[in-house]
DNA sequence: AACCCCTTCAACCGCATTCAC
DNA sequence: GGTGAATGCGGTTGAAGGGGT
């Protein structure tokens, strides 16, 4: 037995839309909104139509600030990039477009962008007659395209361009892995940089991360790797852009560098090119970063990374975003006591997700040696030396959603699973879309 | 002018996921 | 945790229009 359709069928009307059902339609929503409730819209609005229809035609037509046609070289680039990678998933292309939706995207590619890159369709026939094999020709193309493409060389050309490597089977992480060092490693001094990404939406619910050090934690990696993904994508589209966009760039001079054998603000010559996205003006987020490392490449403490919990190892320490001077004693303070929970002496915190991907431990040695590397600060990093490192959310307001670890040129934000399925996606969409 | 073929894109369909109870 | 409803998504369809013959 077939599913029960959502609406009556018979008693709905189907087809294009008439400029006065777009009218009504437009209307009730402004006034009103959907009211959480596609399904009834219609006939509250007094329209003959089903549901779906009216989310459709609002999504992809009249929704406020939609463009039509005229896609950029710009906006080229960036979709073949992303089919290159990401294959169809218009919906997370469509996010990386402001104004675009998945459906004109999806079109615009079918239509026109697949036959401009294989340059070898223009019968229709031979068109549909694509095979699979053609098909993922076709993404190689993309990506090489794009990567040509996108090499720093032109004033509008993007300073960091990202190729992806997908996988559908998690079990397949770990060789994966360390492919991804040694190519990473070959290209080093390349402007095409690579991040591991996967085959689950990156709004898809997270497993629930524990406080503490989980090793080798797959989930967690996967869920930064797909915002890695995403975030690197908004710097990219937003590069250049002007100081009126949601965006604040870097750690500042307020950030501070917490261990605990110190607190001290990361100077001027310290700050690096990382984007951090400020999801929502005005609110109070806390960016920080833990990250242990080895302990002999520390001056201030001696122990063993290997048997200490995240955040009573005193072979850690913090980045952190703006914290007052309070926060940062406090939080100082209670680690030093070798308090597992910062919580503990009166900080809230998020969920710690810890993990040990052996690819983005290469970036973050970059990351780390960027950062500290020439600095006066008691912690001293030598780059081969970190062993592992944490990831996590920390702060004392419940608008502090959002991780971010800054790398010379990524910015990773994981939305902790404490918050739930809801303001993740939310979290993500608002992220995306700004 | 009539016909045919091709392109475009709005709209639909069905499935998967998420939500609410 | 189970279940049905709602929503989101990607593939597909088909009407409309343009161009060639």
């Amino acid at each position: 037995m077939g599913r029960a359709p959502c609406c009556d069928k018979a008693n709905v009307k189907r087809g294009p839309w008439s400029p006065e059902e777009d009218a009504i339609l437009k209307g009730y929503l402004e006034k009103r909104g959907t009211g959480g409730n596609w399904i009834a819209l219609p006939h509250k609005a007094g329209l003959k139509r089903c549901g779906k229809s009216c989310r459709l035609r609002w999504l992809n037509y009249l929704r406020p600030d939609i463009k039509h046609g005229g896609f950029s070289e710009e906006e080229d680039t960036i979709i073949c990039s992303l089919y290159g990678s990401i294959g169809s998933r218009w919906s997370i292309i469509a996010a990386q477009l402001p104004g675009r939706t998945d459906n004109d995207i999806k079109n615009y590619w079918n239509t026109r962008l697949k036959k401009k890159l294989l340059g070898k369709c223009k019968d229709h026939q031979q068109t549909r007659r694509l095979s699979r094999e053609a098909e993922k020709e076709v993404r190689a193309f993309a990506s090489e395209a794009v990567s040509v493409a996108t090499t720093p060389t032109s004033s509008t050309s993007l300073a960091n361009p990202v190729s992806y490597h997908m996988t559908t089977d998690p079990s397949n992480y770990a060789s994966l892995d360390a492919g991804m060092v040694s190519q990473a490693l070959e290209h080093s001094s390349s402007p095409i940089r690579t991040i591991l990404a996967h085959d689950q939406s990156p709004l898809s619910p997270s497993t629930a991360h524990g406080f503490g050090n989980i090793h080798d934690d797959r989930e967690a990696f996967r869920e930064m790797s797909d915002y890695a993904c995403l975030t690197s994508l908004l710097m990219r589209l937003n590069e250049g852009s002007d100081s009126s966009t949601n965006i604040s760039c870097g750690i500042s001079s307020t950030s501070q560098v917490i261990s605990p054998a110190s607190t001290s603000n990361i100077s001027s010559s310290q700050m690096f090119p990382s984007i951090n996205l400020d999801f929502s003006q005005g609110s109070m987020y806390t960016e920080c970063c833990t990250v242990n490392v080895k302990s002999e490449t520390l001056d201030a403490v001696d122990t063993n990374i290997e048997s200490q919990p995240a955040f009573s190892s005193a072979n850690s320490m913090v980045f952190w975003d703006s914290p007052s001077s309070s926060e940062a004693n406090n939080f100082q303070s209670a680690w030093m006591n070798g308090l597992n929970n910062p919580g503990d002496a009166g900080l809230s915190y998020g969920l710690i997700p810890t993990f040990n991907p052996t690819f983005n431990q290469l970036e973050l040695n970059e990351f780390l040696y960027n950062c500290t590397g020439s600095s006066s600060n008691s912690v001293q990093i030598i780059k081969e030396e970190i062993s592992d490192y944490t990831y996590g959310l920390l702060g004392g307001n419940s608008d502090q959603k959002k991780i971010t670890a800054a790398c010379p040129n990524y910015s990773y934000n994981i939305l902790p699973a404490s918050e739930g399925v809801a303001g993740s996606q939310a979290m993500c969409q608002e992220g995306i879309i700004f």
